[in-house]
DNA sequence: CCGATGCTTGCAACTCGTTGCATAGGGTGG
DNA sequence: CCACCCTATGCAACGAGTTGCAAGCATCGG
């Protein structure tokens, strides 16, 4: 129900094929919504079938033609009334936070690897958004409009990995703190 | 493919009917992972079928019979293995960043009246959450184990509402103050 | 010319989750 | 007694998303 808006959008950024959208989504869009190509095709034909976006077949040198989509005025419609009407709040979805609230039902140590596994993901994401947010915007009060949001998105990206890094931290150092502790009178303390 | 395993976790904490389920996932549990009293009936029905669970009818007075599921030794496995299992982190999925990103090509006004509706949301959510840690867990220090974990997971919980509080009236901040600079040139920043 | 490789598009089958509705027992009020 | 509501369970249909695979086209090396 929202795939199809994140396409408008980027179309509307710059027109493109599948393909291109596809690459675009493991990027930037990606970050707060993920899409595999499968999905894309088939939302663009929905979308075509429908209007709100119009194709063009391209030829390329040295490689298959591609069909490179474009919104149209219809579509333009659509994305604008998306963008005012009131939406739900959703909820995290998260599986690691199963796992550390369900760990005294397996082994610990093997869900505070995971957890670890995790935190050094979220470490190296946060890392990577501050070298973006570095390299494209060094001066975020010179912005407007879309590069002023693009920015303000990448501010929330940062956010939320600082705070999985900042809960995951504190999991870890609580547990492994207090595991140590117990480690000294009993060895296996699921009994 | 984690609902299961959710359903497990809290049938662990304490054997229950599907409606009791589904009640106690609209109030702890589902704050990082809802599900409706469908999808409950049909895991548990699977899980049945799959001997990770066992049923009992309990009579009741003045209502209707209910079906109690407990977990197996086999479902207690199956649990146990699953928490041990690598996890894939997965990126935000967030309508909300969508709309924020792309509000150039709509109603600019429109969309911060929908950011300021979940900014309104997530401070509600964060002073329950708040409300919830000062009343069940006044001494963190005194925790182990299962409550342990619950309080770890609740300060995550608070710690990702504060998040989006701070995110979202950055958004906001930002966007009121240069707008408003804004108006006082151009009515329509669109054309 | 043939096969290998790489890009682009697409089909088919599957899981997961939601929505709307159905059924059945019991309680309550007109 | 009948209409209505609450609890509790469940079916059917749909939409969204993933995975695996395949087909078409072009280039390149032998």
């Amino acid at each position: 129900m929202a795939l199809e808006h994140a396409l408008l959008i980027a179309l509307r950024e710059q027109p493109a094929s599948g393909l291109e959208l596809a690459k675009r989504f493991e990027r930037s869009i990606g970050f707060f919504w993920s899409a595999t190509h499968q999905q894309i095709y088939r939302v663009l034909a929905r979308m075509d079938r429908d209007a709100w976006v119009g194709v063009t077949e391209v030829a390329q040198v040295g490689r298959p033609q591609k069909k490179v989509y474009a919104v149209t005025t219809l579509g333009e419609q659509a994305l604008a009334d998306w963008l005012g009407r009131p939406t739900h709040t959703d909820g995290l979805r998260s599986e690691l936070a199963l796992k550390m609230r369900g760990a005294s039902f397996g082994d610990r140590d093997a869900v505070l690897d995971v957890v670890r596994a995790h935190l050094v993901d979220h470490a190296a994401r946060l890392d990577h958004y501050r070298q973006l947010m570095k390299r494209d915007y060094p001066e975020p009060e010179a912005l407007a409009d879309l590069d002023l949001d693009h920015y303000l998105v990448l501010r929330g990206g940062i956010l939320t990995e600082e705070t999985w890094v900042a809960w995951l931290t504190e999991y870890l150092t609580v547990h492994t703190t207090r595991t140590t502790a117990n480690r000294t009178r009993t060895h296996d303390p699921e009994a």
